[in-house]
RNA sequence: GCCGGGGUAGCUCAGUGGCAGAGCAACCGCCUUGUAAGCGGUAGGUCGUGGGUUCAAUCCCCACCCUCGGCUCCA
């Protein structure tokens, strides 16, 4: 082929572009247009994600990866991990490094540290700084394939990517390999300088110039292959975006998400804490926590009143019986409370609601006539989180369930579930959430319970469910409970973080496990389906999301104080006294702050609150019974008549609350 | 459970091998205030708990509890 020769490759608009021979994706990206060439950083070539450097064949299909782009970014922060590792082994001799994939708005690296050392602030801030050296120094990033022979001569001191070397050879990847290597004959490497090379599939920027808008964030500790029993590593977490804006959007959103923490904004509002007196993982509501959260079971409450729900109560312990019953004590016995010996038998807190609700189902014979039988409680229960995995409100050893169980017959399950998932939906709308994604779990065979029929009957009449709601969903391979398949469902909050709160799972286990039955028209005894359903999941962990979601400022149905009303003076005490009354026996959250500070500091205290309203008494309110109106996050109105106020209150409180 | 931070006043945080500090909050005065911090004063601490080293420990060492960031786990 001669030199003039010209190839044509495909481009994602359908186009074609005239290139020479032997051109390679980056020299495409700059025929296109010199703006491409600069944002470009890899690119996909027949399906496959390359390096710009890759030389180019006619008829390829190729489109350019940018960094702004999801694609681009995770190439960035990929290449950033390596200057990373670069870094550390430079700064750190003796380092053995492991890997360094990129995640979810960053990177991380894992090292094993000579002498069982750990990494410092100090050293952080070297190794950041000693990355901007490399940055700085214009690196190519050079890709070259050899034998496993050779690349394990290559690291022959870095046990860790020998042992990657030969996992791949031998065709044993995993996960855990995070993309270090393609598999097969050979391997792939990239190096940047003469001291530093990286077993690694790529794709990578062309130079570490291409970087920059880095930060480290963090140090932790982490186990060679996610294995808790392997070698202890050191990580050091980094983010890196295409450009310093970007960069810096991040991290405003990362200070934004921790002024909204859940914990934070419970001390600062006084709603809840967590004595160490009472042990890792419990918590105790103060007033004003406790009052949001009785208004939000209340609302559940309601829900389930008008949604053809029996409300149920069972106590907090059972009998170790009931759980061989229910097989928790052969599948989940590490998660539960240790037991209690008593002189009639062994106790143990209840994990879980459901076998006492088969309990009840059970107590007497039933009728199709009653199917579908739905059972609803909040059900506190206690299970054994491990000490290093406790989080707040997110995760707690007792916690209360919105918990429902519902019994029916295989003809009515594909129906229940389907107004199931309106009645989830709709419930969690009230709350603020509007964006739902969802997951479908499907068996694990070595660890669940049942014949394949079963749970392929189940599996399809929650995907048919899912289906008929026309929801996109996710399928979670292997991840369901050990009784049966389930549907989650994730909600997006305020700053776009997700959720997962609600679950709806299928059960033909229990059912089967405690005999229960009931009589069909047919006179003959049939064996019913049970579904588990728990809708905001965990009413602590759904009141963190929900604080976390709002940031604090709850809406004015659920605020726990609603009103606050201040005199200008205390000459107006008394009339606000008696507006603050009327309000109270409306059924309305209100108080008052006496005239012992200035007005400004009374009204700055009520905002640091998130009060919806502030209302403001002078004298020209005194006498005509109105009140000047702040209200959180708007204007303040003055000398609005105290009825036009209730009316706009009302209002607001009616369409929060859905009543 | 594992790795690494941390625990000092109600909150946020300084500090030191030799009498424990600030700001805010609280309380008491003065001010009587019109939309996000008026002024002055008072009180407040077993420096997480228990052991050890030391003439002396809040500080150094050990154990435990709680907590934070991860790992793992998540019915």
């Amino acid at each position: 082929m001669s030199e003039a020769a010209l190839i044509d490759v495909r481009l994602p608009d359908g186009s074609t572009k005239n290139i020479p021979a032997g051109s390679t994706a980056a020299q495409l990206a700059a025929a296109i247009g010199s703006r491409l060439a600069k944002a470009a950083v890899s690119c996909v070539v027949n399906g496959r994600e390359v390096d710009l450097s890759s030389p180019l064949a006619d008829g390829d299909q190729v489109s350019i990866v940018t960094a702004e782009s999801d694609a681009g970014r995770h190439v960035l922060r990929h290449s950033t991990a390596h200057v990373l590792a670069q870094a550390v082994l430079q700064l750190i001799p003796g380092t053995k490094f492991t890997v360094g994939p990129a995640i979810e708005d960053g990177f991380y690296y894992d090292f094993d540290l000579p002498g069982g050392r750990t990494f410092t602030e100090e050293d952080l801030v070297a190794i950041g700084k000693r990355m901007s050296e490399i940055v700085e120094a214009n690196q190519p990033f050079v890709r070259s394939e050899m034998s496993p022979k050779d690349a394990l001569s290559l690291f022959a001191d870095q046990p860790y990517k020998c042992e990657i070397i030969q996992r791949v050879t031998s065709g044993d990847a995993d996960a855990n390999d995070a993309g270090e290597v393609s598999g097969g004959d050979s391997v792939s490497v990239y190096r940047n300088s003469d001291t530093f090379v990286d077993l690694c599939r790529g794709p990578h920027v062309p130079t570490t110039g291409r970087l920059g808008h880095f930060a480290l964030m963090k140090v932790a500790g982490a186990h060679w292959r996610s294995n808790e029993k392997g070698p202890t590593l050191q990580r050091i977490y980094g983010t890196a975006w295409e450009s310093k804006a970007a960069l810096q959007e991040h991290l405003v959103r990362l200070e934004e998400a921790e002024k909204r923490d859940h914990r934070r904004l419970a001390v600062e509002m006084d709603l809840l804490s967590f004595p160490p007196e009472l042990g890792a993982g419990l918590a105790v509501w103060h007033p004003k926590g406790a009052i949001v959260r009785k208004l939000m079971e209340d609302y559940s409450r309601e829900r389930h009143q008008n949604g053809g729900y029996h409300f149920v109560y069972t106590p907090h312990l059972a009998n170790a019986q009931l759980f061989e019953t229910s097989g928790h004590l052969d599948f989940y016995k590490d998660g539960m409370y240790p037991p209690m010996e008593m002189d009639n038998g062994t106790y143990y807190p209840k994990p879980m609601n459901c076998p006492m609700h088969c309990l009840i189902y059970r107590d007497r014979q039933r009728s199709y006539r009653e199917l579908p039988l739905r059972l609803f409680e909040l059900g506190t229960v206690y299970r054994y989180e491990r000490a290093g995995t406790l989080h707040g409100l997110l995760r707690i050893r007792g916690f209360t369930q919105d918990d429902s169980h519902i019994f029916c017959t295989q003809e009515q399950l594909a129906t229940e579930i389907g107004s199931l998932l309106d009645f989830v939906l709709s419930v969690l709308r009230r709350f603020g959430f509007d964006d739902f994604s969802y997951k479908l779990s499907t068996r694990n065979p070595a660890k669940s319970i049942g014949s394949d029929e079963m749970w392929e009957r189940a599996t399809t009449a929650l995907r048919s469910a899912l289906e008929k709601l026309g929801a996109q969903y996710t399928i979670g391979d292997g991840d369901a409970a050990f009784y049966g398949p389930k549907i989650d469902i994730d909600v997006r909050d305020a700053i776009g973080r997700k959720w997962q709160l609600s679950t709806i799972q299928a059960d033909f286990q229990l059912p089967e496990r405690f005999g229960l039955e009931y009589v069909g028209a047919d006179n003959q005894r049939h064996r019913p389906i049970m579904l588990h359903r728990a809708l905001l999941g965990s009413v602590e962990r759904f009141f963190g999301v929900l604080l976390e979601h709002y940031g604090g400022s709850f809406p004015t149905w659920l605020a726990p104080v609603q009103v606050r009303i201040l005199p200008v003076t205390s000459a107006h005490e008394a009339h606000v006294a008696s507006l603050v009354t009327q309000l109270v026996d409306e059924g309305y959250r209100a108080d008052t702050a006496v005239a012992d500070e200035q007005l400004g500091k009374r009204i700055r205290a009520a905002k640091l609150e998130r009060i919806p309203y502030v209302l403001v008494v002078g004298d020209d309110d005194v006498r005509a019974n109105t009140v000047g109106v702040n209200p959180r996050g708007g204007e303040v109105q003055r000398d609005t008549a105290f009825a036009d106020f209730l009316e706009r209150l009302r209002a607001d409180v009616r369409e929060g609350s859905g009543r």
